[in-house]
DNA sequence: ACCATAATTGATAACGATTCTCATTGTCAA
DNA sequence: TTGACAATGAGAATCGTTATCAATTATGGT
């Protein structure tokens, strides 16, 4: 029950926090903005402030229970739940798909980057853009 | 002259062009918000406008003059002149300072990923967020 | 189950960054 | 020079996001 997950994470399980906790693990593997979780839950008929949407994601990510992304391009953020182990984005700069990729090699090299320098990595992104397979089959 | 790499990119030699050009050679190695180049224009007793500054910087972009960068935390783009190599950064998620890299290996496990998943790479962007080591023997 | 308390919510105003609008001005080729 | 058309400046408009604040709700002790 995510109940339990929303207290684990200090949060009181209120009905907007557990919505929204569904509408992210209904779409784990997925990029969501706050406004597509917004219109997500108008459209089964709740009523929940995009106020709230943004409150709420903000503290999962605080949490730990979320990942947020600023990917270029898009102007807005995307969120995505944060199970499992880290990996990296390739973004379609055409249809704005994300794919995820893990590659040990670099993780190693970022790591040694870091050390090199004295500086204390805290997080790191690395997106790779382009046009996917799919997009480059359809259009020129 | 500045004004011929200006006609180079199909832009024409225009004042506020050439100082905002101006003023990113100057800060060749840093990277300045439109804000940044916009106040530096008020202090040299020049008076163009803010939007003129973003559009500039747009069109610069688009000509590949610049490189704009939207790093985590700060809510506005930077912009660096896009003379020399490709390089990424280093973010002192305390001073803001950016520090630039340039790793072979990643590069390569880059454009064989991409390659692997028929991606046509158009530009990457690899970003280690952290505390730089000045930081670190500051504050705790 | 009930209550008090403190956290959470929703509606909307406010915000910062960026883009748009449009009348005015400047550049450049002829 | 001059004309055509792109570029500019000032401010309004827009976008995503955050702050405000009164009303609502979850939670722990009873």
């Amino acid at each position: 029950m995510q109940n339990a997950d929303l207290k684990r994470a200090g949060l009181k399980a209120t009905l907007p926090r557990l919505r929204i906790l569904q509408i992210l693990e209904d779409k784990a593997g997925f990029h969501v903005s706050a406004e597509d979780v917004y219109r997500t839950l108008l459209d089964s008929g709740e009523s929940i402030g995009l106020a709230t949407v943004y409150r709420v994601l903000t503290q999962f990510e605080q949490a730990g229970l979320v990942i947020r992304h600023n990917f270029d391009g898009g102007g807005s953020a995307v969120f995505e739940l944060a199970a499992g182990e880290h990996h990296d984005h390739l973004v379609c700069v055409r249809c704005n798909r994300v794919t995820e990729f893990v590659d040990e090699t670099i993780e190693q090299r970022q790591r040694a980057i870091a050390a090199e320098r004295g500086f204390s990595m805290t997080d790191h992104s690395l997106i790779i853009y382009g046009i996917c397979a799919d997009c480059q089959g359809a259009a020129g």
